[in-house]
DNA sequence: AAGTTGACTATTT
DNA sequence: AAAATAGCCAACT
């Protein structure tokens, strides 16, 4: 399978909004496929075109990568540079910041 | 070819 | 509200 279809669906989410794994992976046209869509984020290269930041789990949280990565941060960060905020506890609103395609 | 792994999620304690 | 459980599915051993 191709990860395309995924970064497809993440290209068109706009800035300052996010959207969820199962999300994107509904979206795609690929519904229950949402662990997929997290190695699709994880294969992408920084050179990249694709917002993989808006890309948040289910609870809307940034999700914790293995290994001990450092992007997860990062992530944050850029979010909050487009406008989205963090409660306390480092969880995002969906009801207000989830973009419905 | 069978078992393990994990940027996930929904349900149940 | 947070943690454990169970289900998920493609990539990798």
């Amino acid at each position: 399978m191709t990860y395309e279809q995924f970064y497809a669906v993440v290209r068109r989410v706009p800035p300052g909004r996010v959207v969820t794994y199962g999300q994107v992976a509904h979206m795609a046209g690929l519904p229950g496929r949402a662990r997929q869509v997290g190695y699709a984020m994880a294969a992408l290269s920084g050179e990249s075109d694709v917002p993989w930041q808006r890309v948040v789990n289910a609870r809307g949280e940034i999700s914790t990568r293995s290994g001990g990565s450092p992007f997860g941060r990062i992530q944050r960060v850029l979010l909050q540079e487009e406008g989205v905020e963090f409660s306390e506890s480092g969880r995002i609103d969906l009801e207000r910041y989830r973009w419905e395609g």
